[in-house]
DNA sequence: CAATAAATTTAGACAAATCTAAAAATGATT
DNA sequence: AATCATTTTTAGATTTGTCTAAATTTATTG
C-alpha cells in the first residue's frame, strides 16, 4: 500500500485523536487537527475507507482498522527516530525537531528506517520521552506518572514531557531540566499545588500546571 | 521562494541537461529526463518562467537563470550530502543510495543541511566521487581525467565514477574497487583499448568501456 | 416533540500536475 | 520555394487535494 503524504498525515491524525482505546473519531476533530475543512475530511475519509484503512459510516464517525493503525504507527516510528537523530547526532534542541521530522517521516525506505534505528542504538524513547514503536508496531511501556502526583521527600527521574509545544520545551530547557535528570521533591504547596524541588543542587518552585506536564519515574 | 517537489525536480533536470556552459535546453530533452510528456514540460516551463527561475521562449528553448541555477544547486547539495550520510554513517552500498537521496533532497531546512554537512565533516565529494557544492553554490574542482586516458606504467588513484548506474557500480564493487584505491596500469591493449592493471596485488583486465567511466588522478 | 443548533455531507468549483490528440511552428530536403 | 518530418505548443480531460455554500442528518432543549 503506497499512500500519498496527505493520506499518511490523515492516518496519523486519526491515530492520535482516537487514543489507545480506538474510539470513533468526529469529522470535525480531524478537520481541526489537520487544519482543514470538514468537507475536505469527508472526501478523504471516503477515500481511506475505499482503500480499506479505516472504518467509516457517514454521520457516525471513523476509526483506523488494523492495517490503517499499523501504517500510522510506522509513520510515527519514523517521526520519532528522526527526532532522535536530529537531537542525538546533529545537536538540535528538542524544541526544533518536530517540523523537520514531519517531513522526514514520509521518506519511504524500510531499509533506511531499520538502519537509522540501529545507528541510533534502537532507542525506545524519543527526545521528548515519547515511546518509539518497534517494526511490528509494539510500543515500549512508559509509566504514565506525572510530577504533580509526587509526594514530599521523594526523588524522581524526569522521563518525558506530556506537552511538547516549543513554549513548554523552551521553558523546561531554560530551567536546565533534561530527560534523565533527578528532582528532589521538597514540598508540595497545598494552596496552589506548586512544587518546591531541588535540581542540580539548586532549589526552585514549579507551578502545578508545569508539573502535570512532566512524566517521571520514582528513583 | 518555496517550490513544490515537482518544480524542484524540473530545476535539477534543467541543470543537468544544460551542462556547465548553460546551454539552451530542448523541451523534448526535459520530457525524456523527467519521464513525462513534452506537453507537460511546456506547462511547467511557463510556470517556472513566471516564477522567474528560468529563461524560456516558446519554440526556442529554456535555461536556468541565476536564481534557478542556485536553487538547483542547493537541491543537488542536499542530494549528495544525504548520499554521503547513507554510505558513511548507515553503511549503505553506493548503488543503493540514489533513490533514497532523491526523496531526502526535498526536505526543507537550511539548518538541517548545514548541520548534516558538518556532521559528515563537510565532505567535498559524495560516495560516487561527485563534487558537493558549498552553501554558496561553488563546486570543488575535480580532475576530469578518466582511466582510459592513462598510460602504461602509471599508478593512479580512483576518484569517482562517471556512470553511477547500479549496473556499473555493482560491477566495480564486485571487482573490489573503491574510491581512493590505487591502480597500477601495466599495459593498454592497442587492439581494443582494454587495460591490464594491478589492484590490491591482483592482476586483471578492464574493458575500455569500463575505463572511460572511472575518474582518476595521477598518484 | 417540535424547534433550533451543531455536525456532517453534498454540490460545485479551483489549482497543480499530468495525459492524449490535434494544431502550429521550425527545420531539412528535394 | 514547396513539401515533408520533427519539435513544440495548444486544447481539452483527468486525478488529487482543497475550498465555499447549501442541504441534510443528528443532537439538544424548551
Ligand atoms: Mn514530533
Ligand atoms: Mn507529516
Ligand atoms: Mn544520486
Ligand atoms: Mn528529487
Amino acid at each position: 500500500m503506497n499512500l500519498s503524504l496527505t493520506e499518511e498525515n490523515y492516518l496519523k491524525a486519526l491515530f492520535f485523536i482516537s487514543g489507545s482505546e480506538g474510539n470513533l473519531v468526529n469529522t470535525n476533530a480531524v478537520a481541526e487537527r489537520m487544519e482543514t475543512k470538514p468537507a475536505t475530511v469527508t472526501d478523504m475519509l471516503r477515500k481511506l475507507k475505499k482503500k480499506e484503512l479505516i472504518e467509516y459510516q457517514p454521520y457516525k464517525g471513523s476509526r483506523l482498522n488494523k492495517e490503517g493503525r499499523l501504517y500510522a504507527i510506522q509513520i510515527l516510528r519514523k517521526h520519532r527516530l528522526w527526532e532522535t537523530f536530529l537531537v542525538d547526532k546533529l545537536g538540535f534542541g528538542w524544541e526544533e525537531v518536530h517540523d523537520i521530522a514531519e517531513q522526514l517521516e514520509h521518506v519511504r525506505s524500510p531499509k533506511l528506517t531499520q538502519r537509522l534505528a540501529s545507528f541510533l542504538g534502537n532507542p525506545q524513547f524519543d527526545p521528548h520521552g515519547d515511546p518509539i514503536p518497534d517494526e511490528s508496531g509494539a510500543f515500549p511501556i512508559r509509566e504514565e506518572l506525572t510530577l504533580d502526583r509526587s509526594v514530599e521527600g521523594e526523588v524522581v527521574i524526569v522521563k518525558g514531557v506530556k506537552d511538547s509545544s516549543p513554549e513548554f520545551l523552551n521553558y523546561i530547557a531554560k530551567l536546565g531540566i533534561k530527560l534523565g535528570d533527578s528532582l528532589n521533591v521538597l514540598s508540595v504547596e497545598p494552596f496552589d499545588g506548586s512544587i518546591l524541588l531541588v535540581h542540580n543542587r539548586q532549589e526552585f518552585r514549579l507551578s502545578a500546571q508545569a508539573s502535570t506536564n512532566l512524566y517521571i519515574s520514582r528513583a
